[in-house]
DNA sequence: TGAATAATTCAAAGCGCTTTGAATGTTTTA
DNA sequence: TAAAACATTCAAAGCGCTTTGAATTATTCA
């Protein structure tokens, strides 16, 4: 057996119930203080922790917090975003004790894991990643009365619900700007899955981008896929292949951008000399570069951040279940690196 | 409240005491077939899965694995390798019903965390990440008395202990003797932080081969730091400052290989032309390429693979505790890429 | 057919906490 | 100084399961 202490030893080692024990270490204001300083040290002494699992049952919460990470089946990609916004999140769940249940899962089991999530009670809350266009999980999450947090949120659903996104819309409207005020009128945009929420905002912002400076839109210069490097390399690949490529990409994140600049290498074509680059960046720790100028002009918002702020709303509306839902809006940064230059034909 | 079912309810419909219609649900044999079939359509009739609260005190176990992921507190980075680890263990516990309780912390908060996890007896059983030379985490964990397994290894430790890794020592060993092979005698190596434990393995397979083929060793060419995509940039600029640059370089992953691409990339060197690169190569899915010939040459070993089997090594020795400590080495697989080619004196 | 055996089912205890409602001890008030 | 008010402590119930040991019912054997 395991030298694990328990309230009951606790209480009698104190002389006291385990009631007073208990109250004294939760903190409650009927103890006297002289009573409960003896039962902190005492605990400290004999190394006493409640026993969670007891915990759990006996105050009818869980203190843990799911999130569901989703693999697609054939390419089993994880999103390498996901790291990150993990340890924004758990450091918000630390400060408050919560434990954070990391639950994978195929796309199309992650009804069920929600459906099984809440009738086990296995958790308090959840974290909804990765929303598409009219997602269904937010109708099922609220048919559940699971409190939960969308990261991102989903274009067409109607109800109301908590969310933690970044302007997506207008971080690429200004993006698009900018790089039409360096003269470029033809910019690609290697985008997300083109179901995915964020990607359809991205497209968006692009597109009022051009229509408003009267540029037209060539549907051909617009990539849907999986964010991977490989993918930004095709990609690439397929623009420079058409009779007038482009003069600036447009590129939803860091990975992708890798594949570009893969493909200009091997094109000869010099990123900011050549062809402009502007990515969106998540600001992934491994990438993070610090003191210098960037390599790349981007439009940047800290996923770490995101994952903070998301675990904080739905700790706050675990704590006040009845309080109206809220969205928060994260604006990206523009920051200029070297890869973006005033256009210039191809000599 | 929320309408759920419990097992008092769903034995009083149908008329069978809760001891019953446990058994029945769990497959204990002392129940008669037809009583188990009525049981089990009543459940998915009714919607009921155990409280997993009332599972966990009741049979005294958790079914919950925990995973500590720790960030160093300066830079606040986040391991990259850590999303398909996860993802591959993720598979081996849902098979099982296993949770996945994932904990980030900072580096000197960690012993706090396992001290705290055991006291509670919140989990089964955890997942050692990222092991340095003689880490003390290990002794910790068998005082513990913490079921574990870790993913890699630590030398100097002497207790015996559950671990899976890959052969660091062989793999570099012999992407050294590759690249010697081709004729390089001046290779440069970008390894990990120097007490981690993978980073002196691949490190000694270095100088092993170096030495076997009486090469000299030159140490400021082997460079140690944190694996981030700047970190491989700014250290083949450091190389390339030398008198002597190498015609070679050894990386420790995919992401440090980034950062070397985009130093040459600046330096007009064309990687397989004027140098030759191999990495280490996880085989991260973002990074995954199909069907092509890749370009980097690598020594390959999926991450995500030694995630199931270390998910499945935890597991097995919960189930018995009595069995012996094992090991369990993967031989990365040495995959010819574009990227190395036969010396060729810089014209 | 009645005893012995096997197959099912059940009532109740227990997991280690929190929380309720009652009891005791202490101080204040008149 | 007794009653009222307050402060502190306690015994016991309850959280929703699993599991023990006993009870009931069905089957087999002589």
């Amino acid at each position: 057996m395991k030298n694990t202490t328990d309230l009951k030893k606790l209480s009698i080692i104190l002389g006291l119930s385990q009631t007073t024990v208990s109250r004294a270490l939760n903190g409650f204001p009927e103890v006297s203080e002289k009573t409960r300083i003896r039962a902190q040290l005492a605990a400290k002494k004999y190394n006493y922790l409640p026993n969670s699992r007891a915990k759990r049952l006996a105050s009818g919460r869980t203190m843990t917090i799911a999130h569901i990470m989703t693999t697609s089946k054939e390419h089993e990609l994880v999103n390498p975003i996901f790291s990150d916004f993990i340890s924004g999140a758990s450091r918000r769940y630390n400060e408050s004790n919560y434990d954070l249940l990391l639950s994978t899962v195929n796309d199309e089991d992650e009804h069920e894991t929600y459906r099984d999530l809440a009738a086990r009670s296995a958790v308090d809350g959840v974290v909804l990643h990765a929303p598409k266009i009219n997602d269904n999980r937010i109708t099922m999450l609220n048919e559940l009365q699971l409190p939960y947090v969308v990261h991102g949120r989903s274009s067409g659903v109607k109800e109301s619900y908590n969310w933690v996104d970044v302007n997506n819309e207008s971080a690429f409207f200004r993006a698009t700007e900018f790089l039409i005020d360096l003269g470029h009128k033809s910019i690609g945009l290697i985008n997300g899955v083109a179901d995915m929420d964020f990607a359809i905002r991205r497209a968006s912002g692009y597109r009022r981008a051009l229509s408003e400076n009267i540029i037209n839109i060539d549907e051909a210069k617009i990539f849907n896929g999986e964010m991977t490097e490989p993918y930004g390399y095709k990609s690439t690949f397929k623009l420079f292949e058409m009779e007038n490529p482009p003069s600036a990409i447009l590129s939803s994140s860091r990975i992708i951008a890798m594949g570009i600049r893969r493909a200009l290498e091997e094109k000869n074509l010099k990123i900011g000399q050549d062809i402009s680059i502007l990515t969106f960046d998540d600001d992934l720790s491994y990438f993070r570069e610090d003191g210098e100028i960037p390599l790349f002009t981007s439009t940047k918002s800290s996923v770490r951040e995101a994952g903070y702020k998301t675990a904080n709303l739905l700790i706050e509306s675990i704590k006040n279940p009845t309080q109206e839902t809220q969205g928060i809006l994260l604006e990206a940064e523009l920051t200029i690196g070297l890869s973006t230059k005033r256009f210039r034909p191809i000599s």
